[in-house]
Parts: C-alpha cells; sequence; structure tokens
DNA sequence: ATGCAAATGCAAATGATTTGCAAAAAGAAA
DNA sequence: TTTCTTTTTGCAAATCATTTGCATTTGCAT
C-alpha cells in the first residue's frame, strides 16, 4: 500500500485500525451501564463500514431485537458522542450520520448520487487550517471538512 | 491591505464587494415577481455582515412590514438559493443560516462561544482537495470546510 | 383598469430528535 | 440469589425546523 507524504485514503486501512476497542469495559468505568439495547447498537457500530443515521441503526438494531425503541438509539448516540466513542456528522444538513470513533482523524468525500462517504486524511490541510486559524487570533476546536463529488468519467 | 499569497481574510474586503448587486432586476428577467416580502428579505440579506436564520430573518422582517409569514422567510430562501443568490449553511447541524452570494468562494471560522462566523478563504487549501478528490476518482461539485474555534489568549 | 398566474398568510402536516413518566433491568450490597 | 437503589427503557406526547395545502391577495402584462 502507497502512503503519499501529503494525503492518505483511510478507507483501505480501516478494517486493519478496526479491532474493535472495547468500549464496553470503557463505558462500564465511565459508570455507565452495559444494556441489551446498548450492547447492540454498539455492536452494529463497531462492525459497520458505513456511516448509518439513527434510523438506519434502529432498522438493523431491531432485527437483532425488535423490542428495542427509536428513542434509545437516539440517547444512545448522544451517550457515545459525549463520550467520544462516535462522530456525528450532518452531511447537506441531512439527517445526522455516526460512525465509530476509530483512531485516526480524517476528513469525508460524499458521493453526492450515491450518499455513500470515503474516508481521507491531509496532514497538509491540517497545516493550512492551523496556520489561518492563528492568524486570526483563534485555536481550532475542531473542523469540518467534506466534498462532495460526483464520480468522474474517466474518458472526458 | 496586504494579500498573502496563501490566504486572505475576506471579512474586511467584504464592504468593498457588497455594493448591492440589483436583484430585483436579476429576479425579474428570471421570470420571478418582485413582492414586498421579497424586497423586505432582500434588503435584509443584503445590508447584514452576519449569517442569520430563518427566524432571525422573519423577526427582523416583520420589524418592517408586521405581515411578512414565516412561511414566506422560508419559500423566499428556497427560492434565492436556487437562484444561487444566497448560499445555506447548517454550522454544528443547527438551523440553516443564510448569507448574500457575494463575490469570492469562502469557508468560515466559527466562533464557538459566541456564534459569530470569520470568513476565510485559501487557494492553497482548495487546490489540495482538487488534487485529493481527482486521486479518489471524484469531481468535486462543492464542499464545506468549517473551522470551530474559541478566541485564543494572546499570552498563555 | 382587468385578468390570471404566481405568491402570500395561516394552519396543519412533516421529519428529525427530545422528553416525561411509569415500568423494567443493572449492578451493588446483603 | 434476593433485595434495594438507581439507571435505562419503551411508549407516547412534545419540540424544533421546515414544508405544504388551500383560500385569498397581489404583481404585472395586457
Amino acid at each position: 500500500m502507497q502512503l503519499n507524504a501529503f494525503w492518505r485514503i483511510i478507507k483501505l486501512m480501516k478494517h486493519a485500525i478496526n479491532q474493535k476497542p472495547d468500549y464496553e469495559k470503557e463505558l462500564r468505568k465511565a459508570g455507565v451501564r452495559i444494556t441489551r439495547p446498548r450492547r447492540i447498537i454498539l455492536d452494529i457500530l463497531t462492525s459497520t463500514e458505513d456511516h448509518p443515521d439513527a434510523m438506519k441503526i434502529f432498522h438493523r438494531a431491531i432485527e437483532i431485537d425488535d423490542s428495542i425503541s427509536l428513542s434509545t438509539v437516539y440517547r444512545t448516540m448522544n451517550l457515545l458522542e459525549e463520550m467520544g466513542a462516535i462522530h456525528r456528522h450532518a452531511f447537506n444538513g441531512g439527517p445526522s450520520r455516526f460512525e465509530q470513533a476509530h483512531g485516526e482523524h480524517h476528513d469525508h468525500l460524499i458521493d453526492v448520487d450515491t450518499g455513500d462517504v470515503i474516508e481521507f486524511q491531509s496532514d497538509k490541510i491540517e497545516k493550512l487550517q492551523e496556520e489561518i486559524a492563528r492568524a486570526l487570533g483563534y485555536d481550532i476546536i475542531h473542523h469540518r471538512l467534506e466534498l462532495y463529488g460526483r464520480k468522474s468519467k474517466p474518458s472526458e
């Protein structure tokens, strides 16, 4: 796998990075109870490749246990977000979509036709952002870089 | 005013750029009727420095004419967005906030404490984005770069 | 001035998300 | 394992931002 100094495609590396951290232990340590719904939602989040929204998570969850409610999904997403276990995105201003907060920070390229999300990372861009913020008298708390694109026709 | 090759702060230039384009003529040419509500909303948009949401625009509007309804504000924002006269942002996943589409493209630095928005532009970052998208096999349709930051204490 | 399509206000509908509350389950203690 | 306390859940109703249906008004070409 070729990594270029400027930027790396993370998607290809995701499975390697993705050795599910033991969230249950983490959560318990923070005084959070491990319930059946939470275990199921956590499992969905740690085993998916995509960036599902609450409704999608809910549907996957009720296939495993149909007693889970949508509000529990929302409550769990808020909990996990506060704990830093997941990240929330609002692509296009649509409903929140979530992803496991695995190791590396990264940004997103969203396929405007399919909604697919490709992850990437660019140290150069991060550096420039820092530079800009500093010059404006700010410290960056977090940032959001989203590219909305369409698959390019190779021939034209 | 010193412009650096890497990036420029647009805010300072905004008033200069901001010689209100004749939207009324533009709209009429596109077959859109100029109504009292539209004129008022357009005026608010072209004369403000900030990035107000629909509710804020509504409140400013009813001060001028209290018969304007919130749905008209929303309908007008959709219309103007389709015409390319304004841009819509969903900072932090909050309600849509709007700004006049004046000349230059730019990105935003949002003050997490006050909600204030500072505009900036970086050709270098744009270039890198293009590069990344191309390498991933995509053409960029549009993008969104938001820095969320807090005023830095100069002394620490 | 006149007529008709386009735009408005209002209220009700929608979609995403949150919340109140009584019942159920988790984990600590006995 | 039983009991107790506290957290979490499911459900339904509430909220928030935004859109829509419809009867009425208005812009503007004639």
